[in-house]
DNA sequence: CTGAAAGCGCTTACAG
DNA sequence: CTGAAAGCGCTTACAG
């Protein structure tokens, strides 16, 4: 610590304040002694990172969120080390307690799944070399954030093209917010479908809902009580089409055969709806999987080979989608 | 330490060799040095139970293990604890690489879901003030270890009742694996409803299956393919009456119209089957934090009112059950 | 906002 | 085998 107090030009309580995160200290200061304590690798004696790998969610409300945590679990239980799971109760930004307790604990790693960290928070975690992963960031990525995704763009392309084979035209999307780069990304992965087949998007058919059931059951009836309603309603993630299914229901069609539907996500239930969703898969284990590998590696010193992973989706055809009734 | 080293009439140094383990101590001095730390019950500094509850999960594969895990982050997190969360891929007793981790860890506390610890497991945890609580034990649960659970008796008889004023007779009972107390409360309760209306329980409408929407789908399929088939079917949870669903469906036959169904947890999805179920609410989020907080009391020194806490069932009653065809 | 000084809770090297 | 003294790697309280 003298060390580093010395290379960057001020006294040890400056280096102990920045360490831990206490107030009172210059920005220009600040980030002098975190420059020197990146370059140096400094790590407070007896104090080597816990076998902690730190998992934060916005909300665990959703098989989504469990399958996640599966798949961190076990790379984590490869590398004997000991998931802390923290929820953040629908916030996208964890708030100070949890930065305090988790500079506290000294994690191997911290994931944060579909949510954010500030820049004060990502560069706290810099200065101890603890390393960031995101899973489906929210935010901008940071270029420097090393994440982990899905091929959304490819997913919803793929679904779409799916619904154009079968002979649809009037093809709704019901997306997520699009400040999220992972329903843009399916939003976008639609629009180019229906482009490459030359069938002109609808804006009337292409609404911006929450991604939970009732998100897809409010918008979802919306789109059946238009003057020309959708043949089929492409969905930014199974709990959606889920809603839709029961706007469908309320609205007396029947699915596939009066309107045909496609998820996102293809969690566990969509082969047990009535019917069985088609659906596009996300291998969510394994992105929780590939996240903790990459925390693993980046505590070993290695660089990575790509700042951005995105796994494969799939579509998964089963018997919520079929030709139209016009057809 | 110095304290320490006063009351044993030693210096501080010769604490510290002895806190070591270092050769050199004459075993007199040694001996004395030792009485003291005990007495005074020394922990080195940082050596405070670390602030985390250990959250061990059989399996993680439901919304249900999710409700759980909720509840106990919410209490955490008002108390300022961490969650470890662990899960032992479908195993129902931890192994050793999992109780050294733990016991190196020092948690507050430690929840163990519907699982169960070895003889052994327990005391090291007593032996170390680390306290347990079992949610929906697996086993006999041991008379002493703390425990949480619903109402699972009259939450079976609550549903079956609900079945019998509608009319039903022919009732079929769907039962999880009958060694689990959780399950056979449930059981018992559907034949307590039956007896106490007079209804003889045919022995060849009880089948014991697995708690998975395929144990619903197979033996729901042998149900309705009985001469005498049930005019209703209780499961023993959510995810079998998925499972007596899709077996309906594939039978031909309507829900309710055809077939009543109840569940039991009413988890999320339930709500938007189709068509939505009738089924018995645990309030697993509320167990959760039950657990919780009666690791932070036993934690705290507290005695616990009572060792074993069941919260309260009810019925939900939605649209998967109605009278039967001939009533 | 910053540093010199004092303090904390140890451990180490050395003298006896 | 033991302790006085020095040292280590911080943090804290205070003065400027």
């Amino acid at each position: 610590m003298a060390e580093i107090a010395h290379l960057a030009g001020v006294s040890a309580p400056t280096v102990s304040r920045v360490l831990n995160g206490h107030a009172g200290v210059a920005l220009a200061t600040r980030q002098r002694v975190e420059a020197v304590l990146r370059e140096h690798g400094y790590r407070r004696r007896g104090n080597e990172p816990a076998a902690i790998i730190e998992l934060v969610f916005h909300a665990l409300e959703s098989l989504w969120a469990l399958e996640i945590i599966q798949g961190v679990e076990q790379v984590a239980r490869e590398h004997e080390l000991a998931v802390v799971l923290t929820e953040m109760q629908g916030r996208l930004t964890p708030g100070r307690a949890w930065t305090e307790q988790v500079l506290a604990r000294r994690p191997t790693g911290v994931i944060a799944v579909f949510s954010e960290l500030t820049v004060q928070q990502q560069s706290q975690l810099a200065v101890r070399s603890i390393p960031l992963v995101v899973l489906d960031p929210t935010g901008e990525p940071l270029h420097q954030t090393p994440s982990v995704g899905a091929t959304n763009w490819s997913g919803g392309m793929a679904a779409t093209r799916h619904l154009l084979d079968l002979g649809h035209h009037r093809i709704a999307m019901l997306s997520g917010p699009t400040q999220w780069p992972c329903c843009r990304a399916r939003l976008d992965g639609y629009r180019a479908a229906m482009d490459a087949a030359g069938v002109p998007v609808d804006p009337d058919l292409v609404r911006v809902s929450t991604l939970y059931v009732e998100g897809g059951l409010r918008d979802g009836t919306e789109l059946l009580r238009l003057p020309d309603p959708p043949t089929a309603i492409f969905t930014a993630n199974d709990l959606q089409a889920l809603g839709v299914y029961e706007a469908a229901r309320r609205a007396g069609l029947r699915i596939p055969d009066d309107l045909s539907v496609v998820g996102f996500d293809d969690l566990s239930f969509t082969q047990w709806a009535g019917p069985p969703m088609t659906t596009v898969r996300q291998p969510l284990v394994q992105m929780g999987a590939a996240a903790a590998r990459m925390i693993i590696a980046l505590a070993d010193g290695q660089r990575l080979e790509q700042h951005r992973v995105e796994l494969a989706t799939t579509l998964v055809v089963r018997e919520s989608t079929a030709p139209p009734r016009q057809a």
